[in-house]
DNA sequence: GTGGCCATGTAAACTGTTACATGATTCT
DNA sequence: AGAATCATGTAACAGTTTACATGGCCAC
């Protein structure tokens, strides 16, 4: 439901739909994205509660636009959700998921390598945040200070992503630290480099040949692909 | 998607779905929440598809109870899914959304009673979590050392969410900090607490009345309630 | 006997993703 | 002429939650 409330919060300035999906694809969607199939939609609903108002606009470059804006009851609306308090909500992280399962495996050096990938990726994304900060701080001579109301509470956010990040790239290096010592413990134990790895052949099977991969009707034999 | 991986790997050793209901709300939903209204039918489509099987068990105390297990093919596909490269995925994250718009509110008071309800919610849940970190440590007289396979993985695990809240709540000091010493600034300015906090009377209104509840249908009245 | 926990499910509703359909304008 | 971008949507599917239906067994 946030996604009502967070349309609200973006269309305080008028925008279209495809205006907004750029937005949430530039800003929004570290913390919560969106596709343009769910937006058209919900703006409409919205419009028909009342708290969305549309006009038809006149296009410069390109076909009809509709722009979109929050009414007074919208605002009232989005108000109302803002004075809730907070909740932590139901996250699913899936990359935890696997880490908690991947014993199955019986192979520490798959784990590493799981943790050497997700360390690059969240680095990755961290040097994303540091840079957009980084852009504002140029632009802005006294950047974390004398902001305006809503810069403020943005860069509360952006603060938010930028330390979750970096403790999430000393989480991956914590744990690879762990996992390196505990292989070496293995060998010493006289254990050698369990046989398992024979089903690495056909070299970086990543993201292909997903085995699970939709819903089969009762019955259905499974080898039917 | 992940549900169904999770279950593959729960269901090495065998279970009821009541029986993983309470592996779910005890250890998995700090990753990955689950209903069991969810898991009955997952559990029967991964039977159809011979990744589970299933046998009556002789139920003490109760009615029958169906209990479950993965076989060998079941044990293959969720290998090659832990296989794969991580993801880092799509997170939803409310309170960030709620933060990101809350300059709405017009009342770093009510920014600032957020944050520290938020603070609290987080202290807590870190505290639950050390409360598992130091039982296991109470066990296991050389803890984090000498874990088997699957308690090393598990203990990967629970890393990450002590990290990640420790962080969390750190970022809610932070932002406390920053939050007062505006107040401070917006005062000095000879600006006067702002009259919005009329809005605050019928004390604590906390989650109830949503306005925007539920879809409504098409030209509804949305005074209609 | 009734309230609580054990146990298994179905149905409907809600939220979100992927794929598709359509067409204008602008740039090369 | 064709590709890229602007722009708006619909349809089908997938995943999850909430509400409901059912019933056994056990303790008080």
């Amino acid at each position: 439901m946030s996604l009502d409330y967070i349309l609200l919060g973006l269309l305080r300035e008028p925008a279209s739909g495809y205006d907004l999906k750029a937005v949430f694809d530039e800003r929004i969607h570290y913390f919560w994205p969106a596709e343009l199939s769910q937006v058209y939609p919900a703006m409409q609903r919205l419009e028909d509660k009342g708290l969305l108002r549309s006009r038809e606009a006149p296009a410069k470059r390109g076909p009809r636009r509709r722009v979109y804006q929050t009414t007074a009851a919208g605002h009232r609306v989005l108000r109302q959700w803002l004075d809730e308090s907070p909740e932590l909500g139901d996250e699913r992280i899936g990359f935890l998921a696997k880490v908690y399962l991947m014993d199955e495996l019986r192979d520490l050096s798959k784990t590493r390598q799981y943790f050497r990938e997700l360390r690059e990726i969240c680095a990755t994304r961290l040097e994303e945040l540091q840079a957009i900060e980084r852009g504002w701080a140029a632009q802005d001579p006294h950047y974390p200070d004398a902001l305006s109301a809503r810069m403020f509470h943005v860069s509360l956010t952006l603060r938010k992503g930028l330390s979750s990040l970096a403790t999430h790239v000393k989480w991956c290096d914590e744990s690879l630290r762990r996992i390196e010592a505990r292989m070496g413990k293995e060998r010493s134990n006289g254990r050698t480099i369990p046989r398992h790895t024979l089903d690495s052949h056909r070299g970086g099977h990543h993201r292909t040949d997903r085995v699970l991969d939709s819903r089969s009707r009762k019955q259905g034999r499974p080898a039917a692909r």
